[in-house]
RNA sequence: CGCGGAGUAGAGCAGUUGGCAGCUCGUCGGGCUCAUAACCCGGAGGUCGCAGGUUCGAAUCCUGCCUCCGCAACCA
């Protein structure tokens, strides 16, 4: 009987078409499932989508669609580029299906009547023309702490999860199995941070907007989107929380990996064991929460323009190329760099000069000396058993690191035995032994040793280049493929004939691909120019623009980001707030003369009062305020 | 005093339990010619963020400080 392996990436949000940063994942977890596969694991691969929120809701309204029209559209693109990319999953859920809907409404009812969600109110002391909500203890004076007037109580229903009833439960958990949590840094960042100083019951309904599951023994609440999102690991397998669960989930659950970003770890580690603790489930048996994929210039945003897609990559480079380069230079642990040119010099290093070269010189050789055939000649030597040797190590390192996550790490070992097989072609010069007639078989065991080697790199790559790797063992002409025959040395045919051969992974000119890349990007961003809704005069009218003056600028007492900026208004006083840390130092700013939105209502960020918005222009980190030469509390028109 | 990291050769990074400071790229020089101008060998290049301490011995352990990044918060 086979061992189950159960893996899952997170589901993607529909809320826009992701970049290669997002799509990274997925190609981690499919290097994962491919490797266990080839261990001999049967592997359960679920990916998917998660179509739900007020996010979602809202970004279907900016482009005039449904909601569900709008996620259709999304997941599908992202599922082609799944498949564009290889991922070989076995399932690809989506929320809004129809099955995974009724069992989250299950889900819901189930713990509810366990007494784990119960319905309160979100209450709360409500200052109406500030729109704000606020407890006891935050009014001054029983009055509203913003504009000090009176405050009214307000009540609005929903459901709150328990969470602290299994706080202790959960502790004990983490503490207990070191491996729950990779990397241990995040591990220390939910104990500490999270779990520690004590969990707060989570409100986990909504009743602002529609678009989720509905809440079916409630009208008007649909179930936090994130209970809805997470469930679908068990969803997807046919668990049923009130009847008789599928073979499928008997078999697979626990998870043994939950792969996702280090950015929601703490929703994979509280609230999703909190949530499978309440069902009396067990718990997943590890959650890997993977670092970032960085463009060269940091976090890939549309607004630095340092966006990569998935889609553009493989047109420009092929599948393989962009799998390998993401996960060679994707650390464990700290987050890794990725830009064109890195994947260039990836490409041509590791997979032209040293692999594919490898691969061309010895098919190359055989056919030169032998018509292609290749057998034992003359006995090993110690060279050839030192070769044996690394090889041997080679497999035991890579498995340790595949096991333990450190894709990157399992790669270079490969590649390492991609580089000693070169210098093995160098320390026993073939065509020097080619010369003598009595050298022959030794010869022979030459490149009986290099097609050998050749064909075991090309199964241990297989998890990360699928494609090339069958490739390889095609021009090789083997038939003999199973991961585990790499045990036992010189198990490839006895009579094989290797085929000619022809350069994989063809040398990139870096250049020309630079120059490529830039073209594109020219064109994309004008592709990418969109602007908002016309409005009329009036809305223009109604804003009350004026020169300011900037006085004085202090820190803010409680945001690392934030000013407080004290301006002169046509002789009045005014305060505002503004993120302009880390594009002017105080002293830049004291004395200009800039542009004051006046009439925007008065709000408190982080406890300070802010009268208005000065004008800037931004792009991506950079902002630059617009500044004025007239005289303070000239209108602006 | 919110939490977690990072600071090692021009660049990107390894350095597990303290024991002569390493890898890849780049650079300089040499070798080879089977091969995708690829492959192989060698040289140069570092006060291991700063300051103390423990030790026979510290990149590694301890204390303090500086700088940077991420999470959280926040950007009117």
């Amino acid at each position: 009987m086979k061992e189950k392996y159960y893996l899952t990436t997170a589901i993607a949000y529909t809320s826009k078409i992701p970049h290669i940063g997002n799509t990274y994942e997925w190609v981690l977890a499919d290097a994962v499932a491919r490797y266990k596969r080839n261990r001999g694991y049967d592997v359960y691969f679920l990916t998917g989508t998660d179509e739900h929120g007020e996010k979602i809701e809202q970004e279907a309204k900016k482009d005039g669609k449904s909601p569900q029209e709008h996620v259709d559209e999304i997941a599908g693109a992202i599922r082609d580029i799944d498949d564009l990319l290889g991922v070989s999953y076995d399932q690809f859920i989506r929320t809004t299906d129809k099955e995974h809907v009724e069992i989250v409404q299950k889900i819901f009812k189930k713990i509810y009547e366990k007494g784990d969600i119960y319905k309160g109110v979100y209450e709360g002391l409500y200052c109406v023309p500030c729109e704000s909500f606020f407890t006891e203890s935050q009014l001054e004076d029983n009055k509203c702490p913003d504009c000090g007037r009176e405050v009214t109580h307000t009540k609005e229903e929903a459901y709150f999860f328990k969470l602290s009833k299994y706080q202790k439960q959960l502790e004990e958990h983490i503490e207990k199995n070191p491996d729950f949590i990779v990397p241990a840094s995040r591990r220390n960042e939910m104990l500490n941070n999270f779990i520690k100083p004590g969990l707060r019951d989570l409100c986990v309904s909504r009743s602002s907007f529609t678009w989720g599951v509905p809440v079916d023994f409630d009208e008007g609440h649909v179930v936090y989107v994130w209970i809805d999102a997470l469930s679908n690991y068990i969803t997807a397998l046919g668990y049923d929380p009130l009847g008789e669960s599928s073979e499928l989930f008997k078999k697979n659950w626990p998870a043994d990996l939950h792969i996702i970003g280090k950015d929601i770890v703490r929703f994979h580690t509280i609230y999703w064991p909190i949530i499978l603790m309440s069902l009396d489930l067990p718990l997943p048996k590890q959650v890997y929460g993977h670092p970032w994929l960085l463009s060269e210039s940091g976090k890939m945003s549309k607004s630095k323009g340092n966006t990569l897609y998935a889609t553009d990559l493989v047109e420009s480079f092929g599948r393989d190329r962009v799998r390998y380069s993401v996960l060679r230079e994707m650390p464990f642990s700290e987050d890794g760099h990725f830009s064109p040119e890195s994947l260039v010099k990836r490409s041509n290093l590791d997979l032209s000069n040293i692999l594919g070269n490898l691969l061309n010189r010895t098919l190359a050789m055989s056919h030169k000396y032998f018509e292609g055939r290749v057998e034992l000649g003359s006995a090993y030597e110690q060279v050839d058993l030192d070769l044996q040797e690394v090889l041997r190590r080679t497999i035991e390192k890579y498995e340790d690191k595949m096991d333990s996550l450190h894709i990157s790490e399992a790669i270079e070992v490969v590649i390492n035995l991609a580089k000693a097989s070169n210098k093995y072609i160098d320390d026993t010069t073939p065509w020097v032994l080619a010369k003598e007639e009595e050298s022959h078989p030794r010869l022979k065991t030459v490149l009986y040793t290099l097609t050998e080697n050749l064909r075991i790199l090309a199964i241990l790559l297989d998890p990360f280049i699928p494609g090339s790797a069958k490739e390889i063992l095609d021009q090789i002409g083997t038939k003999v493929r199973d991961y585990e025959t790499i045990k036992s040395y010189g198990s490839i045919e006895e009579d094989l004939v290797v085929g000619k051969g022809s350069p994989i992974f063809e040398r990139l000119d870096l250049d020309e691909v630079i120059a490529r890349e830039e073209a594109k990007k020219e064109e994309k961003k004008k592709a990418e120019l969109v602007l908002k809704e016309e409005v009329d005069f009036s809305s223009w009218e109604a804003l009350d623009m004026r020169v300011a003056e900037i006085i004085s600028v202090e820190d803010h007492p409680n945001a690392d980001r934030l000013y407080v900026i004290q301006l002169d208004l046509a002789g009045s006083r005014r305060q505002v707030v503004g993120g302009l840390k880390g594009s002017y130092t105080k002293e830049e700013l004291v004395g200009k003369k800039v542009i004051l939105l006046a009439n925007l209502k008065p709000v408190k960020l982080r406890g300070v009062l802010s009268q208005g918005m000065l004008l800037a222009e931004s792009q991506g980190d950079q902002v630059r305020l617009l500044e004025a030469s007239l005289a303070t509390g000239s209108t602006i028109g």
